[in-house]
DNA sequence: AAACACACCAACCGCGCTTCT
DNA sequence: AAGAAGCGCGGTTGGTGTGTT
């Protein structure tokens, strides 16, 4: 069957959103939760398609968004999922919190193949990159061999395990580790360890908790740093902010279950807490604006989707501050 | 200081899946 | 059952920032 465009082309904004165009859909989800996306730019006043809008939201504007360079544990686990799962960056992003399809797969692609090529991994396979397959270098022979002869196996489940492109990585990145820093096999086993208790802690979409409102806590960046370029703005210098300015603000209790936060509209999100005291760093414009009068809030929400619980006043101007 | 190359990442595009009628 | 609509996913592109010559 054919498939018409997402939207009509005609008269719909593309390219790098605007801050006023964030306040508007942020204003707008704030007000209303996420409902239809096609219907969001016209209700939110945006000459954007749905499409755009959505992903507006879930890569760059939804607030439990964890900003900056993966840890290292996080590029560990993403390496361990990609082995499991291949190019799936939505599944793999679900195990990870705060952090996108997006986000991971650029990741994936700018740092972590060069990496896993650099250690002589292939990043497709996860198997050793040997430009004769019978033929495998004699350093990445000896990982093998080494990883056998390893007494301080991650785990027993691990040691069980025949030799597999997970064990390889393993023992490749561990390796790699250790030559960058020196650090011990023990080291590595806690950092293993780490990342297990991590995996046993991501959860799927269907077991997504529900958050009392009063619970949120949002981090609230100065206003200082709104910069007048998109792009600039969009980038915001790598997200490392946070920092020393971060107030505690009551978040309307919107009926976002963390579901609905979840990555890449799978609602597959497992975080504790919806936002981490980090986030926000991107809605300086929301202060300034607020600030400037320019973003008002609606106090008069139109279902229950918005909040109800916090005092209007309180809540804003804690936002003021 | 200017030009160029490279790296990074937000955003777009098209397809597939699911849901609705 | 079939078509239509909506949404999400993965691949790709293009703009911007940063480093190098």
């Amino acid at each position: 069957m054919g498939r018409q465009p997402c939207c009509e082309k005609v008269g719909l904004k593309k390219g790098p959103w605007t801050a006023e165009e964030d306040k508007k859909l942020i204003n707008f989800i704030l007000t209303h939760g996420q409902c239809c996306w096609r219907a969001v730019p016209k209700l939110a006043g945006l000459l954007r398609c749905g499409k755009s809008c959505r992903l507006r939201w879930t890569n760059y504007l939804r607030p439990d968004l964890k900003r900056g360079l993966l840890s290292e544990q996080e590029e560990k686990l993403v390496i361990d999922l990609h082995a499991q799962l291949g190019n799936r960056w939505s599944k793999i992003a679900s195990h990870l919190p705060g952090r996108t399809d997006n986000e991971i797969k650029n990741h994936w692609n700018t740092h972590i193949k060069k990496k896993l090529k650099k250690m002589g991994v292939d990043p497709v396979t996860h198997k050793p990159l040997v430009s004769n397959p019978s033929d495998p270098p004699q350093s990445l022979q000896n990982h093998h061999q080494q990883k056998e002869e390893q007494s301080c196996s991650t785990s027993s489940a691990d040691a069980a395990k025949t030799p597999s492109a997970d064990n390889f990585i393993d023992s490749v990145l561990t390796e790699a580790k250790e030559e960058e820093d020196g650090t011990s096999c023990m080291a590595n086993a806690s950092l293993l360890e780490t990342i297990e208790v991590m995996d046993m802690n991501s959860f799927c979409t269907d077991e997504v908790p529900l958050i009392d409102p009063s619970d949120i806590l949002v981090a609230c960046p100065p206003s200082s740093s709104i910069s007048s370029s998109s792009s600039s703005y969009n980038n915001g210098g790598g997200g490392g902010g946070g920092g020393n300015f971060i107030q505690e603000l009551q978040f309307p209790d919107l009926d976002w279950s963390y579901g609905e936060f979840g990555n890449s509209g799978d609602g597959d999100n497992q975080h504790s807490k919806p936002w981490d005291d980090d986030d926000f760093i991107n809605w300086d414009f929301l202060v300034g604006s607020v600030d400037d009068k320019t973003l008002m809030l609606d106090p008069h929400p139109v279902n229950s989707c918005q909040r109800s619980a916090l005092d209007q006043s309180s809540w804003t101007n804690e936002l003021v501050q």
